[in-house]
DNA sequence: CCGGATCCGGTCTGATACTG
DNA sequence: CAGTATCAGACCGGATCCGG
């Protein structure tokens, strides 16, 4: 019987302001998210392949966000095959459209911190 | 697995990937970083002003996001008055560039999230 | 009063073991 | 392979304290 699972983002009734940045912050501000969507965006689709990649996210935490990202509409996962049960992970169109955010992120990255790459395209 | 490190992380892990994304989520990834930058984008400078921002920043983690930004070089502080010195906090054009993310975000925000609105310039 | 520093309890993270 | 259970410890954030 467990409870008490990671749920760190306000729900939209406690909600910390009306601002676009801090409502996004909390939906995918977190450590582990935009990685994830990221991969995805890639074309990754399994767990396996999602686990693989160099930042080595934690079996739990990638499951917790999986979680968190589909209740947010982020993340769609559709069984593609029984027994046992496995399922294909991809994005919605609001996730995609989190690309913009990323390519963002890739742009002043790549400027400001030396030796880092686009591991992302769109 | 094997990395190379170039990026000086004052939080938590150490690099991750040569990743972009990766690479500038250690720098601003947390769950405050972008707020306190969204709010210097915004002409606020003064510890209190920060404060003041309706997330409801707590000090201590205030003032130690600005140490780190300003280890970063995103940030940058200069005295404006002395006895009791007090410091006056601005961005650096590194850190003026984040202002792209920011926007990427309230672009999202404001189309993915009903209800929030563009804090931060245009 | 302002700008922090310190203390401290509770929450979340993440390595690993474990299950189906 | 795809997760779940566990648990120690890192981190957050509220409250409080302090120098100027």
């Amino acid at each position: 019987m467990t409870f008490n699972m990671q749920v760190t983002n306000p729900k939209s009734s406690e909600r910390r302001s009306p601002c676009a940045v801090a409502c996004t912050l909390d939906v995918v501000g977190d450590k582990w998210s935009l990685l994830v969507v990221r991969d995805l965006l890639q074309g990754k689709s399994t767990f396996k392949e999602l686990l693989a990649s160099p930042e080595g996210i934690p079996t739990n935490i990638l499951a917790d966000r999986l979680k968190r990202l589909e209740a947010e509409g982020i993340v769609a996962s559709a069984p593609y095959q029984e027994r046992p049960v496995r399922h294909a992970y991809s994005l919605t169109p609001k996730g995609a459209a989190l690309g913009e955010v990323l390519l963002a992120y890739v742009s002043w990255g790549k400027k400001h911190i030396p030796g880092t790459i686009a591991l992302v395209r769109s």
